[in-house]
DNA sequence: CGCCAGGTTAGAG
DNA sequence: CTCTAACATGGC
């Protein structure tokens, strides 16, 4: 039971990351009890039930399931640096969105705020392919019955944690059994079809690594339901392009269309434009805006 | 009730 | 390359 600790880096703001782990009700994939967030994941093929707090400026994560083995230590230690985004040096975005009339109200207001990921490359896209076209809350009805429907449960004290489904199980599924959870037809074939892409070895994380964000971006277009937001999205929240970002996404043209005070949604010329100005920073620069619609 | 939502695809021009 | 219809349904 022994925790660990990891050293928090600058500009990293806690109680932002817990904010937004409880931006629904409906999350199931993790909890948060007070300033304490709790999640199940697998690490070398065993379910890992963690706990994750700060305690004298460190993070400190114990073991919920019992004892961490000693290859699980390292894992979920990695597990949450990329979680949470703990790697990136934050200084050079500040620095730059400083200087921008749009962006340096918000870090300021936001400081510390970093992108909390999707590990979970398969996650991350049908979480993409669940939130396209609906309200968030609906996508988290969504996922939330998904997730009790087909994923893996890890009971600790009368508390049940939930690991999202693994592609496998997924690629199993008929499109009727979706449609009963009030998938749409085109979101159930998407979410069908992304898993037996996983499972043919025509995509995995491990194949993506590595690439430039064109490429990898290229290969993920070639997957049937993911299109340019979607393969945007998870190249921000999975690998972490500093440069990927959802052009087209709504939540963004609401942020910047009440930023500059418009009558309408800006048009996607004017976005590119204004983010030409956050070259390499793209991804943090669509947070800070998504915190801004609170 | 109407509009919109963290879009994508296929087809036409 | 850009524009459009169809998809489909809850939330506010």
């Amino acid at each position: 039971m022994t925790p660990v600790h990891i050293p928090i880096p600058p500009e990293f703001d806690f109680e932002h990351t817990l904010t937004f782990l409880k931006r629904s009700p409906k999350e199931l994939l993790h909890r948060v009890e007070g300033n304490c967030v709790i999640k199940a994941v697998e690490l070398n093929g065993r379910p890992v039930v963690f706990e994750l707090s700060v305690e004298n400026d460190r993070l400190v994560i114990s073991s919920r399931n019992g004892q961490f083995f000693d290859d699980d230590r390292s894992a979920v230690v990695a597990y949450v640096n990329d979680w949470f985004d703990l790697g990136t040096n934050l200084k050079p975005f500040y620095t730059m969105a400083g200087k921008d009339d749009i962006l340096k109200p918000l870090v300021k207001a936001y400081h510390g705020y970093r992108i909390v990921g999707q590990p979970d490359l398969f996650e991350s896209l049908v979480w993409a392919v669940l939130g396209q076209q609906i309200n968030l809350a609906f996508a988290y009805t969504l996922k939330g019955r998904f997730v009790t429907t087909y994923g893996r449960q890890v009971h600790v004290n009368n508390v049940t944690h939930f690991i999202f489904p693994r592609p496998d199980v997924v690629s199993e599924i008929k499109p009727e059994e979706l449609l009963a959870l009030q998938f749409s037809r085109q979101k159930a074939a998407y979410t069908i079809n992304i898993a037996r892409a996983f499972v043919s070895g025509e995509v995995s994380k491990e194949k993506l690594r590595g690439l430039t964000l064109e490429a990898a971006k290229e290969e993920l277009r070639k997957i049937k339901g993911v299109g340019n937001w979607t393969a945007n999205y998870a190249l921000m929240k999975t690998f972490r392009y500093p440069d990927a970002f959802p052009l087209e996404d709504a939540g963004l043209h609401n942020a910047l269309k009440q930023q500059l005070r418009l009558k309408s949604k800006p048009s996607l010329q004017r976005v590119k434009k204004i983010f030409k100005n956050y070259r390499g920073w793209e991804a943090y620069a669509t947070l800070y805006l998504w915190k801004s619609l609170g």
